[in-house]
RNA sequence: GGCAGGUUAGUGUAACGGUCAGCACGCAAGGUUUUCAUCCUUGUAUCACGGGUUCAAAUCCCGUACCUGUCGCCA
């Protein structure tokens, strides 16, 4: 069974199966209600292709997906692209594109079909106007001739409510209309309706009706607004739990009126906190200057990490971490690891903000416990990208390998290969520490050792440095920085015995030797 | 402005009347060490503020401040 505390309001009403008298909404309840009644949990995650996809979206999808696989249920993708203006098809696509590429996998939405399809608002509206005029026939809309298709910039105007166009004479309603006037369709919210419903999150939630504005529901283009085109599309697909961002609480009274004027079953409610640092336009900006190998200052779009070579399960699990957090408090975890675990009630009420530092710490963490195959198969593109021609199979893997430390992405990989494959340049710390006063003896010894012995094996390597520190008497930064700066250029860099295996004898020996050069 | 929601270390969070307020990232200091890597140790919050209620409050109540959302023919 779920773990909603509920035994209290069981209590108190007495029996489960018949609705509050008060009008109160099913409550958390619903999810015994929905198995005592054979009903399958429904879930959906509603985006507008309007833009990119960021991690405060995603979130409430790995929400949803969450709370879907949990219950048995199915996680419904609809695409709400009812704003003629800016809903645009490539955005559509990345969203399919986000999903398949993140591995979150999804019941129903327009590219995987399903019964209660379609899954495009665009693609419904004959459904809205039938439902229009349900309301028409109730009374429960009136047209209004107002002026001002919405201009955002344009200064707010008082809130009115009920809005004048709601008592407009019914000669002049006709008069306008011969004359052709455009108009859309407001809702006339009743004036002394309370709306209370019990919120997965927040608890219980009131308004009053009297503060909820005569929206517009059937726009004059004749496009539905989101307000109705969510409550007709989610009753109609039957979704039982509405997990959405909290910006839609205030939202959900109109949505809980049009419900009762539909004579639809509501929801359960759910509204989640929001993501703060992700501002669109800075995204927007931080996109257009992606640089491949560097890591983003700000959030990014997905489809940004996406390019840059960040693992999928890195921005699955980091986003499922906003807001919510496992009870073990381990934060690196595989998602479906946490369907069980998973409950809307610990999520938390307060915003969460990205971390963008954490973020590639867990980003990390992922490439450094990365099967090396695959991880190995995912740099390839990322090299071509570079131009930089990674060495054959057995070699590629060991780099890989090696150099895979602190690496939050993988385009990050190629330019650590440059001084393994092409010659030693020399960079400024480098050539800084071969000009420190020991170095050149350091190098000499070592390159005597080495000479001297004829059968020399990767390994032999650190032994050698130690004897050569010993006799010198010099040890750390002034033994190493030395000689990992002759041979790949610069003071810091991965394990001695590396360079033994890759470059073996010859080449290392000729490195030191000029290094003693410099 | 009306209405709604939020406020625990720099950040993300735990705790749901009784713990020296726990964990993680970051940062700082120290140790190990072949590195400004790894690993280890330590430090980093009088729980926004002010009142209450209580033997006891981060936890309950009220007020204030600040942040956010909503009040769009955007979703």
């Amino acid at each position: 069974m779920p773990g909603v505390s509920q035994g209290q309001d069981d209590r108190r009403l007495g029996c489960v199966g018949r609705f509050d008298v008060r009008l109160r909404h099913r409550s958390a309840r619903s999810e015994r209600f929905a198995r005592e009644k054979g009903m399958t949990v429904r879930v959906r995650y509603a985006p507008s292709p309007t833009g990119y996809q960021h991690f405060g979206n995603l979130r409430t999808a790995v929400f949803n997906y969450l709370f879907a696989r949990k219950h048995g249920g199915v996680f419904v993708l609809r695409i709400e692209d009812t704003d003629r203006e800016r809903s645009k098809k490539e955005y559509e696509d990345l969203i399919r594109e986000d999903f398949e590429w993140l591995g979150i996998a999804i019941d129903e939405s327009p590219w995987h079909g399903g019964e209660y399809g379609p899954y495009r608002q665009s693609e419904r509206l004959h459904i809205y106007k039938e439902h229009l005029e349900r309301l028409v026939k109730k009374d429960m809309v009136f047209r209004c001739f107002c002026e001002g298709e919405g201009e955002p910039e344009a200064e707010k105007k008082q809130v009115v409510s009920p809005d004048p166009c709601r008592f407009l004479p019914a000669e002049d309603v006709k008069r306008f209309e011969k004359e052709g006037r455009p108009f859309c369709w407001r809702f006339a919210t009743p004036r002394d309706a309370i709306v209370r419903f019990k919120d997965l999150v927040r608890g219980n939630v009131r308004v009053k009706a009297s503060e909820v504005t005569d929206f517009v529901v059937i726009k004059q283009d004749g496009m539905p607004t989101y307000h109705f085109g969510v409550v007709v599309d989610d009753a109609l697909m039957k979704i039982t739990h509405v997990i959405r961002g909290r910006d839609h609480l205030t939202n959900t009274a109109n949505h809980w009126l049009l419900y009762d004027a539909f004579g639809y079953e509501k929801p359960t409610w759910c509204h989640i906190s929001r993501t703060s640092k992700l501002k669109k336009r800075e995204m927007l900006d931080a996109l257009d200057h992606l640089e491949m190998g560097v890591r983003p200052k700000k959030p990014i779009p997905v489809i940004g990490y996406r390019k840059l070579g960040y693992l999928p399960e890195a921005i699955v699990n980091y986003s499922a971490l906003l807001g919510w957090h496992p009870r073990d408090e381990i934060e690196k975890f595989n998602l479906d690891d946490k369907i069980e675990e998973f409950d809307p009630k610990d999520l938390t009420k307060g915003d969460s903000a990205f971390d963008i530092s954490k973020f590639n710490w867990l980003s990390e963490k992922y490439i450094k416990e990365a099967d090396i195959d695959r991880l190995s198969e995912l740099a390839r593109p990322f090299f071509e990208a570079a131009d930089i021609t990674p060495p054959e199979d057995k070699l590629y893997l060991r780099l890989i390998d090696a150099l895979r430390g602190k690496c939050a992405m993988v385009s990050e990989l190629p330019p650590r290969f440059v001084p393994f494959i092409g010659g030693v340049k020399l960079a400024e710390d480098g050539r800084k520490t071969l000009q420190e006063p020991g170095a050149k003896k350091v190098l000499g010894l070592i390159v005597n050792k080495m000479e001297a012995k004829t059968d020399l094996k990767p390994e032999d390597f650190d032994p050698i440095i130690r004897e050569v520190g010993e006799e010198l008497g010099v040890k750390g930064k002034n033994l190493f920085f030395p000689i990992r700066s002759s041979i790949i250029g610069t003071p810091h860099g991965p394990m001695m015995s590396l360079y033994l295996e890759i470059f073996g004898k010859d080449e290392v020996l000729r490195r030191l030797r000029a290094g003693i050069g410099e």
